[in-house]
RNA sequence: GCCGCCGUAGCUCAGCCUGGUUGGAGCGGCGGGCUGUUAACCCGUAGGUCCCGGGUUCAAAUCCCGGCGGCGGCGCCA
């Protein structure tokens, strides 16, 4: 029977006989007497080897493994409070000098990714890890309790989402296919059988983007409801944000303490979210003296300057047409414009979710897609799910690597996610 | 696609602008010391094709040209 780090700090008692197994995490040594830092994938915990258990514990190098026994002591100047004085070295495996020191850590370098794999020891990749685990779990929580199905897509595609955006090409015998880059055309499909789904699963884009908020394989959180609409959208979607948010704050402080998150900031997450119709974000911008006319996409600093405005994500809404999609359904009321929604966290961490109101009349679509210069031909049973009782509806997708992002106070995605993928890394 | 930056020890970096004896520091390694550390500390020690090629010069890590490798940001999007 082993214990873990946490259950030595938490709940064992002055006396305890215990047994506890982990990795080497710091060493200090002296002439007989050493402290080991123990951690396992609870946390740390301080042990202290002396006479001849020292002997055999200074030959243990940083990350060694091993498994040890002894008696727990309360001890104020132990980091938690408690040790373990060790009795017996059960087991051990004295591993090589690890090759990530401090100053490599502090420095946040390159060379952090060339060994990720052993990277992800560290306390920060633990952290986030953690927190990423708790996102993914409230992601599932929040769609099953609001009555969505969960369904799974595949990944293999032969026409795009995006018009515009590029596909990874796969060799698929003796054609070519491609990664998907969105599931949603398929959740469109599967509401005609559930009315309310969603799936998490990877996308990948190809576009050669080199920014701290782009992979080109991501998580894709994507929902798509028959009988909705964009105000729908924004419901479900803060909803699901202030879950997640919720859930992190009471499950995983210790984990934000680690990254320093100030978690100030993440308990201001409340529904709900700020409604912005774009127009209102051209005029705001343009008080703040940006030169930025109707019609025109907003970049990575609009939104970041727009945000300065804002302490929670926000709505932004009713998007002109040229700058979504063409699935994108028009404002009836106003058609230059489009039923469609972002949303927009805060503190410079940008856009999270993209979503809204779907066209639903076969001919509006195919006219749509003429429109903007593709071929109906390619959107073939696309276009078909609107002939057999079709029906008003919408979605979004949430990136969740940019939301563990934001949540983690990271500067960068790739410390969103253990092994990343962008332009050029596809290693470890 | 556009703009900018970098390459010096296993790792992080200083030195380069203003060329000048044997190219430095911290961490890590190895050896020693130390009765309580919190990224332990102290002493010693090993470790270098200064990315590659060419040029200028009495002299190049340093200046110039070319190549290779890498990084950051924007655009696009989640």
């Amino acid at each position: 029977m082993f214990q873990t780090t946490r259950e030595i700090l938490q709940s064992a008692d002055e006396g305890d006989l215990v047994r506890l197994r982990g990795w080497v995490y710091r060493k200090r040594e002296f002439r007989d007497k050493i402290f080991i830092m123990l951690r396992d994938s609870e946390g740390v915990v301080q042990l202290v080897f002396s006479g001849q258990l020292a002997e055999d514990a200074r030959k243990l190098n940083i990350e060694s493994s091993i498994i040890v026994e002894g008696i727990v002591k309360v001890e104020p100047r132990a980091p938690g409070g408690k040790e373990v004085h060790v009795t017996r070295i059960l087991w051990s495996y004295i591993g090589e000098p690890f090759p990530i020191n401090v100053s490599a850590a502090q420095a946040d370098s390159e060379y952090l990714l060339d060994v990720r794999h052993l990277w992800i020891r560290s306390r920060k990749m633990w952290a986030m890890l953690r927190i990423r685990h708790t996102v993914f779990n409230a992601i599932h929580e929040y769609f099953r309790m609001n009555g969505f199905y969960e369904v799974q897509c595949p990944i293999f595609v032969s026409a795009a989402v995006e018009g515009g955006a590029t596909l990874f090409p796969v060799k698929y015998f003796d054609r070519t296919v491609y990664l998907t880059q969105s599931a949603q055309f398929y959740l469109e499909a599967l509401i005609f059988s559930l009315e309310k789904v969603y799936t998490v699963a990877p996308s990948f884009r190809a576009e050669p983007s080199r920014t701290r908020r782009h992979l080109t394989e991501f998580w894709h959180a994507e929902a798509e409801m028959a009988w909705s609409n964009m105000y729908d959208v924004m419901k479900i979607s803060e909803g699901l944000i202030c879950h997640i948010v919720r859930r992190v704050l009471d499950e995983r402080l210790e984990e934000l303490s680690i990254l320093g998150r100030d978690v100030e900031k993440l308990e201001k997450v409340r529904p709900p979210f700020p409604r912005v119709l774009y127009d209102e974000a051209i005029e705001i911008l343009k008080k703040k003296g940006l030169n930025v006319e109707w019609g025109s996409d907003l970049g990575a600093d609009e939104e970041r300057i727009l945000m300065q405005e804002f302490e929670t994500p926000i709505h932004l809404y009713g998007f002109p047409e040229q700058i979504k999609a063409f699935y994108h359904k028009n404002d009836p009321q106003d058609p230059k414009r489009t039923l469609s929604v972002d949303v927009l966290a805060p503190e410079g961490y940008g856009e999270i979710i993209g979503g809204g109101e779907r066209i639903e009349d076969p001919n509006q679509l195919i006219e749509k897609i003429k429109r903007f210069g593709l071929d109906p031909k390619d959107y073939d049973w696309y276009i078909d799910l609107r002939r057999y009782g079709s029906v008003p509806h919408a979605g979004f997708g949430l990136g969740v690597d940019r939301l563990v992002m934001w949540i983690c106070g990271l500067d960068h995605i790739r410390d969103a996610v253990p092994f990343p993928r962008d332009i050029r890394r596809v290693a470890p």
